[in-house]
DNA sequence: TGTACATCAGTGAACGCGCGTTCACTGATGTAC
DNA sequence: TGTACATCAGTGAACGCGCGTTCACTGATGTAC
């Protein structure tokens, strides 16, 4: 009898019904292509419904990009972990290669989350949390690579600025469409290109 | 009596008036910030009126790209001229701190050019050539750096790709507040070690 | 040199749109006694 | 166990907004004769 169900007065989790709505709006149609009354519409509700859980627009954009970020910290997690025992070198490698293949798989999720819509920091504690730890993995796998006795004479912070701006500039030259021919594949052959000429760098150091 | 001066029916240049207005707002409010209509009230014409000069926005948005790939290219050959006749290395250097610098200094025209509202190429010439020359400046460096017998080993291809992402990464990670404190002098400076580093890795090859 | 006329750059009013947000309200829930 | 009542998650109608775009029009310009 699932059709002919009457919606009940309260939804119950209207507010991970939008989230979760949220996230599929912004990976199909981009941030732009989100509006309240459309995931009140998806989640069956009226438009003033939303408004009992976000105060407004902003406030569950941020929500949606802690998601995000989430996502993306879990993406780099998974590669940190599965290449945990090989040297440092190579996991900084597949973290370098993992980072563009989740821009160019998911490019509006990532957009969200690097874009300006979510920045000046420091006012949601489930966004900030998200950030940092998706931030730690590359610095991580760094620290072990410098205690594995290579590219020692550098910071940690000036080997993460490099590394990190590498793969950062790669996705999104993809991501946008300025270099390759769209396919994600071609993205992660030039990650790999990339972190193979970065990890000669710090070899040489 | 300018100010008591009627204003004539015929505006006389009412497409370069246009792309002005365009490219000062793009500038000031970033390119959600622009309206056909805001930009008819600036140049004191009707809201009908810019469509005697382009036939939808996007086109308009298009010549304004066109402009912003100008002023990039003005920046970039500025440099490579200024430094012509130092070693090629110190060149490549300078352009990837000019390409910082113009990002951070023109955050909202770095965007527009950048961005997904004008991507998907090929239909404006204008467009399309501004493009072309702003990108043609790196490569050339880099030519004239194998030529000096530097950093042989890797194709001119690899090398831009390199040297692209890694400058335009630092780029977008300071425009877009991820890292630094925000103020263009810090991504300058960021230019100025990631630069130092890949002069390091070309010399290493 | 003067004039008819085609051409074209403007006007101004209107269209429909979807949006974020507010408001007074109502229906369901859960808790204190 | 039953009941009064506070609380809170919803409704639905309305607000004002600025937008892109279209339309029938009008005023200025320049060209052919």
């Amino acid at each position: 009898m699932k059709s002919a169900m009457a919606a009940p007065y309260h939804h119950g989790s209207l507010r991970e019904a939008l989230l979760d709505a949220a996230v599929d709006l912004v990976v199909e149609r981009g941030i732009e292509g989100v509006s309240l009354r459309e995931l009140a519409r998806q989640a069956g509700v009226s438009s003033a419904a939303p408004y009992r859980h976000f105060p407004d627009k902003d406030a569950l954009l941020r929500a949606v990009a802690a998601r995000g970020y989430q996502r993306f910290d879990q993406a780099l997690a998974g590669v940190a972990e599965a290449y945990g025992s090989a040297p440092a070198l190579e996991r900084v490698q597949r973290l370098g290669i993992a980072y563009v293949c989740f821009a160019v798989g998911q490019p509006n999720l990532f957009r969200l989350i690097f874009g300006p819509a979510v920045q000046g920091g420091g006012l949601d504690a489930e966004l900030d949390e998200a950030r940092h730890r998706a931030a730690s993995h590359l610095p991580r796998a760094l620290a072990e690579l410098q205690a594995e006795g290579i590219a020692t004479s550098s910071s940690i912070h000036e080997l993460t600025e490099l590394a990190w701006a590498l793969v950062h500039g790669v996705a999104t030259l993809y991501l946008d469409g300025l270099v390759g021919d769209g396919q994600p594949e071609s993205a992660e052959r030039a990650a790999e290109r990339v972190t193979r000429q970065l990890a000669a760098l710090f070899r040489a150091e």
